[in-house]
DNA sequence: AACCAGGAGAGAG
DNA sequence: CTCTCTCATGGT
Protein backbone atom coordinates (compact mmCIF):
# COMPACT_ATOMS: atom_id res chain seq x y z
CA UNK A 1 0.00 0.00 0.00
CA UNK A 2 1.25 3.41 -0.94
CA UNK A 3 1.53 6.06 1.68
CA UNK A 4 -0.02 9.19 0.30
CA UNK A 5 0.62 11.21 3.42
CA UNK A 6 4.35 11.23 2.79
CA UNK A 7 3.82 12.90 -0.57
CA UNK A 8 1.25 15.30 0.87
CA UNK A 9 3.70 16.34 3.54
CA UNK A 10 6.25 17.20 0.89
CA UNK A 11 3.79 19.37 -0.98
CA UNK A 12 2.85 21.13 2.23
CA UNK A 13 6.45 21.88 3.16
CA UNK A 14 7.31 22.87 -0.39
CA UNK A 15 4.51 25.44 -0.46
CA UNK A 16 5.33 26.72 2.99
CA UNK A 17 9.07 27.25 2.55
CA UNK A 18 9.53 27.39 -1.22
CA UNK A 19 12.63 26.09 -2.99
CA UNK A 20 15.49 25.26 -0.68
CA UNK A 21 18.91 25.21 -2.27
CA UNK A 22 21.27 22.65 -0.77
CA UNK A 23 24.54 21.68 -2.38
CA UNK A 24 23.57 22.38 -5.97
CA UNK A 25 26.60 24.33 -7.17
CA UNK A 26 29.21 22.68 -4.93
CA UNK A 27 31.61 20.07 -6.30
CA UNK A 28 31.22 16.41 -5.24
CA UNK A 29 34.49 16.70 -3.33
CA UNK A 30 33.26 19.66 -1.31
CA UNK A 31 30.02 17.84 -0.58
CA UNK A 32 31.90 14.83 0.74
CA UNK A 33 34.10 16.90 3.05
CA UNK A 34 31.08 18.91 4.16
CA UNK A 35 29.13 15.74 4.90
CA UNK A 36 31.85 14.57 7.28
CA UNK A 37 32.35 17.95 8.91
CA UNK A 38 28.66 18.53 9.58
CA UNK A 39 28.26 15.37 11.68
CA UNK A 40 26.64 16.38 14.95
CA UNK A 41 27.56 20.00 14.26
CA UNK A 42 25.84 23.10 12.93
CA UNK A 43 26.49 24.06 9.32
CA UNK A 44 27.64 27.52 10.39
CA UNK A 45 30.71 25.98 12.03
CA UNK A 46 31.38 23.78 9.02
CA UNK A 47 31.69 26.86 6.84
CA UNK A 48 34.56 28.14 8.96
CA UNK A 49 36.43 24.86 8.62
CA UNK A 50 35.85 24.82 4.85
CA UNK A 51 37.10 28.40 4.60
CA UNK A 52 40.24 27.47 6.54
CA UNK A 53 40.99 24.69 4.06
CA UNK A 54 40.36 26.92 1.07
CA UNK A 55 42.32 29.89 2.41
CA UNK A 56 45.32 27.64 3.01
CA UNK A 57 45.04 26.21 -0.49
CA UNK A 58 44.37 22.75 0.90
CA UNK A 59 41.03 22.07 -0.72
CA UNK A 60 41.66 18.97 -2.79
CA UNK A 61 41.97 15.26 -2.08
CA UNK A 62 45.64 15.10 -3.14
CA UNK A 63 46.64 18.00 -0.92
CA UNK A 64 44.75 16.76 2.11
CA UNK A 65 46.32 13.33 1.69
CA UNK A 66 49.78 14.89 1.89
CA UNK A 67 48.78 17.10 4.82
CA UNK A 68 49.84 16.02 8.32
CA UNK A 69 47.05 14.94 10.62
CA UNK A 70 48.03 17.64 13.11
CA UNK A 71 47.73 20.43 10.56
CA UNK A 72 44.42 19.09 9.28
CA UNK A 73 43.11 19.06 12.85
CA UNK A 74 44.04 22.71 13.30
CA UNK A 75 42.28 23.72 10.10
CA UNK A 76 38.97 21.98 10.83
CA UNK A 77 38.86 22.77 14.53
CA UNK A 78 35.83 25.12 14.42
CA UNK A 79 33.64 22.20 13.28
CA UNK A 80 34.23 20.28 16.51
CA UNK A 81 34.95 16.55 16.96
CA UNK A 82 38.16 17.42 15.11
CA UNK A 83 40.27 14.41 16.05
CA UNK A 84 37.89 11.87 14.57
CA UNK A 85 36.80 14.09 11.71
CA UNK A 86 40.40 14.64 10.62
CA UNK A 87 41.07 10.91 10.30
CA UNK A 88 37.69 10.45 8.62
CA UNK A 89 38.53 13.12 6.06
CA UNK A 90 41.85 11.40 5.49
CA UNK A 91 40.09 8.09 4.86
CA UNK A 92 37.65 9.60 2.41
CA UNK A 93 40.42 11.39 0.54
CA UNK A 94 42.28 8.09 0.20
CA UNK A 95 39.18 6.64 -1.41
CA UNK A 96 38.52 9.65 -3.63
CA UNK A 97 42.20 9.88 -4.67
CA UNK A 98 41.91 12.77 -7.14
CA UNK A 99 39.63 14.38 -9.71
CA UNK A 100 40.56 11.98 -12.49
CA UNK A 101 39.70 9.03 -10.28
CA UNK A 102 36.33 10.63 -9.64
CA UNK A 103 35.52 9.97 -13.28
CA UNK A 104 35.90 6.30 -12.46
CA UNK A 105 33.82 6.53 -9.31
CA UNK A 106 30.94 8.33 -10.99
CA UNK A 107 30.41 5.45 -13.40
CA UNK A 108 29.84 2.89 -10.68
CA UNK A 109 26.43 1.58 -9.69
CA UNK A 110 24.70 3.26 -6.77
CA UNK A 111 24.66 0.06 -4.73
CA UNK A 112 28.38 -0.41 -5.31
CA UNK A 113 29.21 3.14 -4.30
CA UNK A 114 27.07 2.82 -1.21
CA UNK A 115 28.92 -0.30 -0.08
CA UNK A 116 32.27 1.34 -0.65
CA UNK A 117 31.26 4.46 1.25
CA UNK A 118 29.90 2.47 4.19
CA UNK A 119 33.17 0.55 4.43
CA UNK A 120 35.03 3.82 4.99
CA UNK A 121 35.62 4.70 8.61
CA UNK A 122 33.36 7.53 9.68
CA UNK A 123 30.68 7.07 7.04
CA UNK A 124 27.41 5.61 8.22
CA UNK A 125 24.05 5.31 6.46
CA UNK A 126 23.10 8.96 6.63
CA UNK A 127 26.43 10.37 5.51
CA UNK A 128 26.73 7.80 2.72
CA UNK A 129 23.29 8.65 1.38
CA UNK A 130 23.89 12.40 1.62
CA UNK A 131 27.03 11.93 -0.48
CA UNK A 132 25.20 9.72 -2.98
CA UNK A 133 22.28 12.13 -3.31
CA UNK A 134 23.91 15.55 -3.29
CA UNK A 135 27.36 14.59 -4.53
CA UNK A 136 26.70 11.82 -7.04
CA UNK A 137 23.16 12.95 -7.88
CA UNK A 138 21.76 9.48 -7.24
CA UNK A 139 18.09 9.06 -6.36
CA UNK A 140 18.57 8.00 -2.75
CA UNK A 141 16.51 9.40 0.10
CA UNK A 142 18.47 10.67 3.09
CA UNK A 143 16.86 9.60 6.35
CA UNK A 144 17.67 11.36 9.59
CA UNK A 145 16.35 11.96 13.10
CA UNK A 146 14.15 14.77 11.79
CA UNK A 147 12.38 12.72 9.14
CA UNK A 148 11.83 9.99 11.71
CA UNK A 149 10.26 12.49 14.11
CA UNK A 150 8.15 13.99 11.37
CA UNK A 151 6.60 10.64 10.45
CA UNK A 152 5.94 9.83 14.09
CA UNK A 153 4.32 13.19 14.75
CA UNK A 154 2.15 12.77 11.67
CA UNK A 155 1.10 9.30 12.70
CA UNK A 156 2.59 7.65 9.62
CA UNK A 157 4.61 5.31 11.82
CA UNK A 158 4.17 4.25 15.43
CA UNK A 159 7.69 4.36 16.74
CA UNK A 160 11.33 4.31 15.70
CA UNK A 161 12.38 2.13 12.78
CA UNK A 162 15.72 0.89 11.47
CA UNK A 163 17.33 3.24 8.93
CA UNK A 164 16.86 1.10 5.84
CA UNK A 165 13.21 0.35 6.62
CA UNK A 166 12.48 4.03 7.02
CA UNK A 167 14.28 4.77 3.79
CA UNK A 168 12.30 2.25 1.79
CA UNK A 169 9.15 3.78 3.23
CA UNK A 170 10.08 7.05 1.54
CA UNK A 171 11.25 5.27 -1.62
CA UNK A 172 7.93 3.48 -1.98
CA UNK A 173 5.83 6.55 -1.27
CA UNK A 174 7.58 8.98 -3.60
CA UNK A 175 8.20 9.22 -7.35
CA UNK A 176 11.83 8.48 -8.13
CA UNK A 177 13.25 11.95 -8.56
CA UNK A 178 16.59 13.43 -7.55
CA UNK A 179 15.10 16.91 -7.29
CA UNK A 180 12.25 15.73 -5.11
CA UNK A 181 14.49 13.77 -2.76
CA UNK A 182 17.02 16.55 -2.33
CA UNK A 183 14.33 19.15 -1.75
CA UNK A 184 12.35 17.01 0.67
CA UNK A 185 15.30 16.26 2.91
CA UNK A 186 16.34 19.90 3.04
CA UNK A 187 12.76 20.94 3.75
CA UNK A 188 12.41 18.49 6.63
CA UNK A 189 15.61 19.74 8.25
CA UNK A 190 14.67 23.39 7.77
CA UNK A 191 11.14 22.82 9.02
CA UNK A 192 12.27 20.99 12.15
CA UNK A 193 14.65 23.81 13.02
CA UNK A 194 12.09 26.59 12.61
CA UNK A 195 9.60 24.54 14.62
CA UNK A 196 11.74 24.74 17.72
CA UNK A 197 11.76 28.51 17.77
CA UNK A 198 8.28 29.33 16.56
CA UNK A 199 6.13 26.24 17.18
CA UNK A 200 4.35 26.01 13.86
CA UNK A 201 1.91 23.13 13.43
CA UNK A 202 2.45 20.33 10.94
CA UNK A 203 -1.19 20.51 9.85
CA UNK A 204 -1.36 19.67 6.19
CA UNK A 205 -4.99 20.61 5.55
C1' DA B 1 24.91 27.51 32.16
C1' DA B 2 23.04 23.27 30.50
C1' DC B 3 21.92 21.79 26.05
C1' DC B 4 22.12 20.77 21.19
C1' DA B 5 23.78 20.65 16.30
C1' DG B 6 22.27 18.27 8.79
C1' DG B 7 26.34 11.22 13.31
C1' DA B 8 29.33 7.28 13.78
C1' DG B 9 31.57 3.67 16.26
C1' DA B 10 32.45 0.81 19.96
C1' DG B 11 30.69 -1.76 23.70
C1' DA B 12 27.12 -4.20 26.49
C1' DG B 13 22.99 -6.57 27.03
C1' DC C 1 18.43 -5.93 17.24
C1' DT C 2 18.38 -1.61 20.97
C1' DC C 3 20.31 1.33 24.32
C1' DT C 4 24.47 4.14 26.21
C1' DC C 5 28.95 6.61 25.92
C1' DT C 6 32.28 9.27 23.68
C1' DC C 7 33.87 12.73 20.73
C1' DA C 8 34.39 18.77 21.16
C1' DT C 9 33.47 23.41 19.28
C1' DG C 10 30.23 27.24 19.19
C1' DG C 11 25.81 29.26 19.75
C1' DT C 12 21.45 29.94 22.70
Amino acid sequence: MKNKKILNLYQFLRKKYGKLIWWTHETPFEIMIGAILVQNTQWKNVEKALENLKNNNMFSAEKIRRLSLETLIQLIKPAGLYNQKATRIKSICDWYKDESHFQVLRRKRTATLRKELLSINGIGHETADAILLYGFKRTIFVVDAYSQRLLINEGVIEKQMPYLELQSLFHNALPKSYLLYSQYHALIVHHSKTLKTSRISYDTK
